[in-house]
DNA sequence: CGGTATATATCGTAAATCGATATATCGTCA
DNA sequence: TGACGATATATCGATTTACGATATATACCG
C-alpha cells in the first residue's frame, strides 16, 4: 500500500525552478533565465518568468533588492525558502517512491 | 556551479500523479482519484482527473482496457512507464540537489 | 559604428487546473 | 422497497498559468 507522501501542494515548474535557482543566492531575472536553461536544457520564455516572478513576489516567496542598473535582483524570503524546502522534500519523497515502485535503483 | 540537471520536461503535477498511481497497476478513474487523493491529502477534482486521462491517452502514455461494468480501466503504455522513470529520475535528480543545496539533511 | 548579448516588459493565444453540476448505478440497511 | 450514500464518468465555465512573439533599450566588444 503506498505510503503516504508529504503533500506537496500545487508547485508549478517554473515557479519551482525559479524558487530553486535563488537558493544559490540573489539574481536578476535574465540570470535566472540563462541559469534555468543551462541547467534543465530547455528555456524558460521571457513572459513565463517575469509573470511568474510577479507571482511569486506577491505572495511573499522572493523579495526585490535594490536595483543595480537595469537589473532587479530577487532573493528569496524565509518563506519561500521554507517552503521551497517542504515542496522538495514531498517530490523527492514522491520520486524515490515511484521509483522503487518502478523497480529502479535509487540513487 | 550547478550541475546539471537531466531535462525533466513539462511535468504537470496531475499528469505524474496519475501515471505514478497506474504503476502499482491498472486502474479506473475514480480509483485513481480516491488513490491519489489519500496519498497527497488533497483531493484531485473529476473535471482535472478525466481531462488528464484524455491527454495521456492521446498521447499514447497509457491505454484503455476493457471496460467492465461502468468502469473504464486504464493501464501504463511501455512508452508512458519509460516517460515516468524519466520524469521521477529528473524530478529526483532536481529535489537531491536543491535540497543539498539548502543545507539539508538527505534521507 | 554595428552587431550581439544583456535586461525587462507586455500582449495574445493556448493549455491546464479547478470547482461545480449533471447523471446514473450500486450497495445496503432500515 | 425505497431512500441514501458511495461509486463512476462526463462536461461546462471561469480562472490561472505557460508559451511564443514582439518591443524597447542599454551594455559590451570588435
Amino acid at each position: 500500500m503506498a505510503p503516504k507522501v508529504p503533500e506537496f501542494g500545487r508547485f508549478t515548474e517554473p515557479s519551482l525552478l525559479i524558487l530553486a535557482s535563488l537558493s544559490h543566492g540573489p539574481k536578476h531575472g535574465y540570470a535566472i533565465m540563462t541559469d534555468v536553461e543551462t541547467d534543465t536544457g530547455r528555456p524558460m520564455g521571457a513572459g513565463t518568468l517575469y509573470a511568474a516572478l510577479a507571482r511569486l513576489e506577491e505572495s511573499g516567496l522572493i523579495e526585490p533588492l535594490a536595483p543595480v542598473d537595469r537589473r532587479r535582483p530577487y532573493r528569496l524570503t524565509g518563506v519561500g525558502a521554507a517552503m521551497l524546502a517542504e515542496q522538495l522534500r514531498g517530490l523527492s519523497a514522491f520520486a524515490q517512491q515511484g521509483l522503487r515502485q518502478l523497480g529502479e535503483p535509487l540513487s
